[in-house]
RNA sequence: GCCCGGAUGGUGGAACCGGUAGACACGGAGGCCUCAAAAGCCUCUGCUCGAAAGGGCGUGAGGGUUCAAGUCCCUCUCCGGGCACCA
């Protein structure tokens, strides 16, 4: 009960409802929309835009509270700040309860995305909504599958056969990604099997190169760079000709008169091939098998084919059962020596040419083989004395290899590459590990890949007039999961736009990853009904300044979004002068609870709503932006409720420092007053700096030690208003209230504090005097002293002189102003 | 196997350029306020010896460079991630 003649309590701080009309606020305010035109300096802030799996999980929380600190901060800077957010709401879960419910995909998705948008709103996350995208929008298929026409029209987009995941229980084509780490459905529990099928590619390894020269001028993190130069993987070598020998140990051989195609990285180790191997898949296989070794050839290739990827890919397997002798040979145009020819699982026909040259001297793997098979080590390189290993793969002097010896690997190599150019049998070359992108899915809900198969006219592009291709909604999932594309008439028989004849309609989908391989470029002019990208909104705002998601990202989505910016550029579609689409990258760490991933699928969300409804989105907020530097890992613990508590309390105490009536003594002394003033400047600068760096965990302690500060020795009202404008994109709500109550106005349009670099500089620094390397003493001292006075200080000191005892220093290194070491 | 990260109090972390190790916070202990509690405020809190003053030890392990090392170099252990037969 109040006694009514007592000082008027201080109004207590009500999260929930000042969080509500602030949120209001900058909506209805449109704080934070956004001109092509205006006239500020433009700046791109992008989160990833989410997959829309229900209400925020702290994964999101996290990711939006360091976009949206940038956003604020970068807008108090004076920028024109571009944040836009949508929905990646194509993809499978959507489709996956639809079958289980009976239900659409469309109206699930739509009721996730208004969950998230929820809870995204209720974080006090600003977006531009009114650029709001999903990939399910029918204005965003239209110009997906045209710029997928294009792609097409330019030979970037093709069809091929290709090696899929097919689940015989299914009777569908699996992601990677559904298929288990047993090589079985996630679904049926089958064991998924390769087949070959047609399916749709995108020709990304015509950006090999560039995608990987690009790399250096990008400011992203090293580990995600190195990530994707791995994942590019570049070889230089050369690829050359075997002449198949047709010698007398070889008559029933069929091969004579052909040759086998290999490629290597290490030309120069060419004398050492004692054995050539063929993936078992090879075409020239039939050819080289003969009448003895038929039958076995025959069972290990079956037995291969029946192999999962898995088992396939294992190293545990004894060597001995990995390959087999084919019974022909190939003549080694080094030497002209014949070499047997051998099948085994572990050459990759999808690699260089499906074939190698072994050269067991200078690899292990062929060193293990020739082991197992009792085959010729021939050394070409001279390993250095000391070495003990089997293979030497490092660089050292050719020997055994006539007119390479004594050579050194590069010479050797650029010798070797011309000799072969030369002989005409073969060229320098360049592979990579790179695929090109397999884009079709056997899956309702995509974006429609925009062709048509017509029996005379072959493949057709749907007319541009004829887009979107969308999805008819009277479908019946299967529990299978077969595409019910695939048993929908209306939309599989359709008509050819060349010749008006009946023709089928493509029942594949595009992957999701094609989605957001340029959804940032749509967002700078999203309402765009002429082209899919507004060339000048492009220009304005392009490259994304500050690109801001998971590090499960750092392959798949970043290479394919970085290839599409390429390629459309190319073909118009885009500003061709845009050549990369996020000129900085920050990955954050991931959210961790009992030492696994948190994720919906483990079970292991803690819903961010809890706090939300307790301690408030700027505690939340303030929490994931303290707990720890952001890109590394978070663990979920038993002590991060208290952690959080302690944020509300911390925002509570600013509160009731800074609400107008407080009772909070008021700094009166004028030493103190003008302490404080610098430790104000100070703080500025230090805040400012640690913004810039991503150090926002030691940006909140900057400010929290500057509270206690402000509560032990007085505020002064200039001190609490540049705290709260340095707080304002880290607990947006608390201080917008604040600094309305003092001063009127709205905190978020204030301009960035500048320090004053006078006021700043501190008055005195605490100097620390070192004896052998040992703390002794510690003197407070003006910062601009010079070394001389500094050791003057030192050396003049009690603790030191005890030390000495007597004795004469025999060397002093001052460091002024902060420390002087004294060697006796 | 190869390539990246990382290891600091009871806990999360700080120390930006080689110069006071442990900022800030959580937890813990004690005190004030209160009839009491909650909230709040204040003090202490790396280990260790000591009543104290003060001393010794201390950043995964071992070596090295240096007046000085959490920080640089070498070797190793453990943990996390990526690629995994790429010729």
């Amino acid at each position: 009960m109040a006694e009514p003649d007592q000082v008027q309590a201080i109004e207590k701080y009500d999260v929930q409802a000042t969080e509500k009309k602030w949120q209001d606020h900058w909506d209805s305010a449109g704080t934070y929309q956004v001109e092509n035109d205006d006239p500020r300096p433009p700046f791109y802030v992008l989160c990833m835009y989410p997959y829309p799996s229900g209400p925020a999980h702290q994964g999101h929380v996290r990711n939006y509270t360091f976009g949206d600190l940038i956003v604020r901060h970068r807008t108090m800077r004076g920028h024109a700040v571009l944040t836009p957010m949508g929905f990646d709401s194509f993809g499978l879960p959507a489709e996956n309860a639809a079958i289980k419910s009976g239900s659409h995909p469309r109206p699930f998705t739509d009721a996730r995305i208004e969950e998230l948008k929820a809870s995204i709103r209720r974080l006090g996350s600003m977006y531009d909504w009114r650029r709001e995208i999903h990939s399910h929008d029918p204005e965003f298929m239209r110009w997906n599958q045209y710029i997928f026409l294009r792609f097409l029209e330019a030979g970037l987009a093709y069809r091929a056969t290709a090696p899929v995941n097919w689940c015989p229980g299914c009777h569908t084509v699996l992601a990677n990604e559904q298929v288990l780490a047993d090589g079985t459905c996630e679904r049926s529990g089958d064991i998924v099997e390769k087949r070959d099928l047609e399916q749709w590619f995108f020709k990304i390894t015509d950006y090999a190169d560039e995608l990987l020269a690009d790399l250096d001028g990008l400011d992203w993190p090293e580990r995600v760079k190195t990530m994707q130069r791995n994942w590019i993987g570049r070889s230089e070598g050369a690829e050359f000709e075997l002449r198949v020998s047709g010698g007398a140990d070889n008559v029933d051989s069929q091969g004579a008169d052909t040759s086998i195609s290999v490629f290597t990285t290490r030309p120069d180790t060419s004398f050492g091939m004692t054995f050539v191997v063929l993936a078992p898949e090879h075409p020239l296989v039939p050819s080289l098998v003969t009448d003895q070794t038929r039958t076995d050839v025959d069972a290990f290739i079956e037995r291969v084919r029946k192999e999962t990827e898995i088992e396939r890919q294992s190293t545990e397997g004894a060597i001995e059962k990995r390959g087999i002798f084919t019974g022909s040979y190939a003549i080694n145009p080094f030497n002209d020596q014949p070499v047997p020819i051998y099948l085994a699982d572990y050459v990759l026909m999808t690699y260089g040419t499906g074939a190698i040259m072994a050269v067991p001297g200078e690899d292990q793997r062929d060193w293990d083989f020739a082991k197992a098979y009792d085959l010729p080590i021939v050394r070409t390189v001279q390993p250095p004395a000391d070495f003990d290993g089997e293979a030497f793969t490092g660089d050292g002097p050719a020997i055994n290899s006539e007119w390479l010896d004594g050579l050194h690997m590069a010479e050797a190599k650029a010798k070797a590459i011309d000799w072969i150019e030369a002989q005409a049998i073969g060229v320098r070359k360049v592979n990579y590990r790179l695929r090109d992108w397999l884009l079709s899915r056997q899956r309702y809900w995509g974006c429609p890949i925009p062709v048509i198969y017509c029996a005379t006219d072959g493949i057709v592009g749907v007319p541009d007039d004829e887009l979107p291709v969308l999805l008819p909604d009277d479908v019946e999932f299967r529990p299978t999961g077969e595409s019910p594309l695939n048993f929908h008439e209306g939309f599989r028989n359709t008509t050819c736009p060349k010749c008006g004849q009946p023709a089928l309609r493509e029942t594949d989908t595009m992957d999701t990853f094609v989605d957001s391989s340029w959804y940032f470029l749509r967002f700078c002019d999203p309402r765009d009904g002429q082209e899919p990208v507004n060339h000048d909104a492009a220009r304005h705002w392009m490259p994304v300044d500050q690109y801001i998601g998971g590090i499960e990202h750092a392959i798949l989505h970043l290479m394919y979004a970085r290839f599409y910016t390429k390629a459309m550029g190319d073909l118009g579609l885009s500003p061709k002068e845009i050549r990369e689409p996020f000129k900085r990258l920050f990955t954050q760490g991931m959210i961790r609870m009992g030492g696994t991933k948190m994720s919906k699928s483990k079970g292991n969300l803690v819903a961010p709503a809890q706090y939300f409804d307790t301690v408030g989105a700027d505690a939340l907020r303030l929490f994931h932006l303290f707990v720890g530097p952001p890109a590394d890992d978070m663990d979920w613990s038993e002590q991060t409720d208290e952690v959080i508590e302690g944020c509300g309390r911390f925002l509570q105490r600013l509160w009731r420092l800074a609400v107008p009536e407080s009772e909070v003594p008021r700094a009166g002394d004028a030493a103190v007053v003008g302490e404080l003033e610098r430790a104000t400047h100070r703080l500025v600068d230090r805040v400012s700096g640690e913004y810039e760096r991503w150090s926002y965990n030691t940006a909140v302690a900057a400010v929290m030690e500057f509270t206690n500060l402000l509560y032990k020795q007085g505020a002064t009202e200039e001190a609490i208003d540049t705290m709260l404008l340095l707080m304002a994109p880290m607990a947006p709500h608390v201080t917008a209230e604040l600094w309305e109550r003092r001063r009127g106005g709205h905190i978020h349009e204030e301009a960035w504090p500048v320090a004053d670099p006078e006021l700043a500089r501190l008055q005195s620094v605490t100097m620390v005097v070192q004896v052998n390397g040992k703390v002794r003493d510690r003197i407070e001292v003006d910062p601009g002293i010079d070394e001389a006075e500094a050791e003057r200080l030192a050396l003049a000191s009690d603790k030191v002189a005890e030390q000495l005892a007597g004795a004469d220093p025999t060397k002093v290194i001052a460091r002024p102003p902060r420390l002087v070491n004294i060697v006796a």
